[in-house]
RNA sequence: GCCGAUGUAGCUCAGCUGGUAGAGCAGCUGACUUGUAAUCAGCUGGUCGGCGGUUCGAAUCCGUCCAUCGGCUCCA
């Protein structure tokens, strides 16, 4: 007998040799239906797989994250085996679960396959689902392993084995589908419900772009039907809201071929609502001690020899500008920083001075590569919310406190309930990939651990992931839908204080290097402003909306009253519309409601008679009558709620 | 940059196997004078992404370039 002990650290007995099913089985029969894999001493397991010693374990359902990826992971290698079945002599890479779902790498050879493929191969996996295949899994030995896959002819796998130790190669039988496997899986394919192929792309072999490019399948599948038909409708709700759709409908912004890949026209209204946040930053920001500058969009090549860039990026850049003087040249800048390092520089710095905030809506160039672009969230011209400050060792804690609190009041004020914070520092067992003295490092990871900690912050801490200038904190947040988007950074930076060699006097009347921290809350004003289309589905909070409110007449008989309207509300600072076509009431409700406009204020005779309006809330409905001041103070006094 | 797909009016989309384009919405004009999600009628609007080629004839077939989309790779 063993000894089994559960998560609620409850001690079981079983034969040696007991699986996780049976385990599960010894529980209830509800639990042993839903039970996909097992973790035993916390590494995840076939459910079939016999233990053999004492052991803690945790049965895994749908409900786990780890249940899902098992679920996941069988579902790649029941795709495989329909692919095989489908397309004789495809060979295979890799095929491993992902956040939602699961991909397979696959070579076709000549099988020319698209999407128009995809039901065939829906089809076949339930087919084969149907048939509850179970995964055989069995040890094998690397020359076993490379035998097995010499025959078939999968360079693919013969790779990946050769890469393996013998005695830890084990084959998973699928059907008639075998495949090299660390497992886990399923107890058998049956479990799989509800299948759907999602993409097709192709991918190079382990990640490389010098190597051959497979075929990629994305699929997901499901225990039950509804659970795919829930999923399909939140990847329509994506499409719903994506930001490149509804930038065009509202009216934000455009791309035009002739200006140019990955350049951004920003129309009126986007222009409007971008100059509102701005204002609402610098707002913000010159409360906090900030002091805004201003440079210009080009530097010469020596500024970005100093700072570096120029042998990093140079070469991937856009090119040089030339000037008449031969031998000189400019270069779009591509960052801010090593503008504001010269302003730093172009006076004396005493202790007193510091910290030294500087702020720039900066606009930066970069050329990204073509298959990057991908509507505001990736683009080659685009305005940074940057600023850097520059400040002694012993101010950084502090500093970083007052950036983390102007992060969280826009995401207080735009409405981002859901983040996630992650600190990224340096590899302790690396310390030579990272510049700056182990003393500043020490100090200034610290700082950022305990701000968070003061904070309240349940930060993901993640070793090795810093720059290699200094560690970072960066903000995800989630979206309404559950997505996650990548904003503000905050940075701390030993690297360019000594590139530019900057100075300050200490109360010492010694020379000392100052640190510098480089913060942007929005990360870019581009991919914010898309950010925050997907999560308002471009209703956006009233603050900033481009229109607040549409002022309907009923017929032509009340235009006159309408631009009265209009004119009284727009001097409360109301921003207002007066749609004067000749259409009935119903028409402008329904264009006003697809416009997302948040009030709608319909006119007729009843209210020229007592100067109101009669209120519609955007997505709600009539909210009666109310006199116009009444209605701006309304508006006014939301609108102070959100940003004050 | 790489693989694959796509590119027809401002927008959404028809246009079979080649015979030089069509709808709805938007826009304009007029009628109606409108009360909480589409009033009616008429009109305007396209070098069918660009350039070459095949053909008597190309939106349709071929080549090439550009852009977009889905991924890969990349992201100071």
């Amino acid at each position: 007998m063993i000894k089994i002990t559960l998560p609620d650290k409850s001690v079981r007995e079983y034969p040696e040799g007991v699986t996780g099913m049976g385990i599960a089985r010894s529980i209830s029969e509800g639990l042993a239906r839903n039970v996909l894999s097992v973790k035993v001493n916390g590494e995840v397991w076939d459910a079939m797989r016999p233990i053999l010693q004492d052991a803690e374990i945790r049965l895994l359902t749908w409900d786990d994250e780890a249940g899902k990826a098992t679920f996941w992971h069988s579902s790649a290698h029941l795709m495989a085996e329909a692919v095989e079945l489908l397309y004789p002599g495809a060979k295979f890479g890799i095929g491993p679960d992902i956040e939602n779902g699961f991909y397979y790498d696959i070579d076709f050879g000549t099988h020319q396959i698209s999407s128009d493929d995809f039901p065939k191969i829906e089809e076949k996996m339930l087919e084969l689902a149907r048939d509850k295949q179970s995964f055989e899994r069995q040890q094998v030995s690397k020359p076993e392993a490379l035998a097995y896959f010499t025959n078939k002819g999968d360079e693919y796998k013969l790779e990946l084995i050769s890469e393996l130790e013998d005695g830890q190669i084990s084959f998973y039988k699928t059907g008639h589908f075998t495949d090299l496997c660390r497992g886990p899986h399923l107890p058998d394919t049956g479990m799989i419900k509800a299948v759907k192929l999602l993409n097709i792309a192709g991918a190079y072999w382990r990640g490389d772009e010098k190597r051959k490019q497979l075929t990629r399948l994305y699929g997901i599948t499901f225990p039950k039907q509804k659970e795919l038909t829930d999923y399909l409708d939140v990847l329509e709700e994506a499409r719903k809201r994506d930001h490149r759709k509804l930038g065009k409908e509202l009216e934000l912004f455009t791309f035009s071929q002739k200006v140019g890949q990955g350049l951004p026209l920003w129309l009126p209204k986007g222009a409007q609502l971008r100059e509102r946040l701005e204002n609402f930053l610098k707002k913000v920001q010159k409360k906090a001690g900030y002091q805004q500058v201003m440079c210009p969009h080009i530097g010469n090549v020596e500024l970005y020899k100093t700072s570096g860039h120029y042998q990093k990026y140079g070469e991937t850049s856009f090119k040089p500008i030339s000037t008449p003087i031969e031998g000189e040249e400019f270069f779009l800048k591509p960052m801010n920083c090593p503008h504001h390092c010269e302003i730093y520089k172009s006076s004396p710095r005493s202790y007193r001075d510091l910290p030294l905030r500087l702020a720039e809506f900066g606009t930066v160039y970069r050329y990204e590569q073509s298959g990057e672009l991908h509507g505001l969230t990736r683009v080659r011209g685009f305005t940074q919310d940057d600023a850097h400050i520059f400040c002694m060792p012993d101010q950084v804690k502090d500093e970083f406190k007052g950036v983390m609190d102007i992060v969280m009041l826009i995401f207080k004020a735009l409405d981002f309930k859901d983040f996630i914070t992650q600190i990224s520092l340096r590899d302790p067992n690396n310390k030579e990939k990272y510049i700056g003295s182990d003393e500043n490092w020490e100090k200034a990871e610290r700082a950022i651990l305990e701000v968070a900690e003061e904070r309240g912050l349940n930060a993901v801490v993640v070793p090795g992931e810093a720059a290699f200038y200094g560690p970072k904190m960066d903000f995800m947040v989630k979206d309404a839908i559950g997505r996650k988007w990548q904003l503000g950074t905050i940075q701390v930076d030993y690297n360019l204080p000594d590139r530019f060699d900057m100075e300050y006097i200490g109360s010492d009347n010694q020379k000392h290097r100052p640190v510098m921290i480089h913060r942007a809350p929005f990360g870019s004003m581009e991919r914010f402003v898309a950010v925050l289309i997907e999560h308002t589905s471009g209703n956006f909070p009233l603050w900033l909306t481009p229109t607040q409110a549409t002022v309907l007449p009923i017929s032509e008989k009340y235009i006159a009253y309408g631009k009265k309207v209009v004119s009284l509300l727009d001097e409360m600072d109301i921003r207002c519309d007066l749609d004067d076509r000749n259409e009935k009431t119903g028409k402008k409700i329904r264009d006003a409601e697809l416009a997302k406009i948040p009030y709608m204020l319909v006119v007729g005779e009843k209210e020229e008679g007592s100067l109101t309006v009669s209120v519609r809330k955007h997505g709600v409905g009539d909210l009666g009558s109310f006199s116009v001041d009444a209605f701006a103070n309304m508006i006014n006094e939301e609108v102070k709620r959100m940003i004050n």
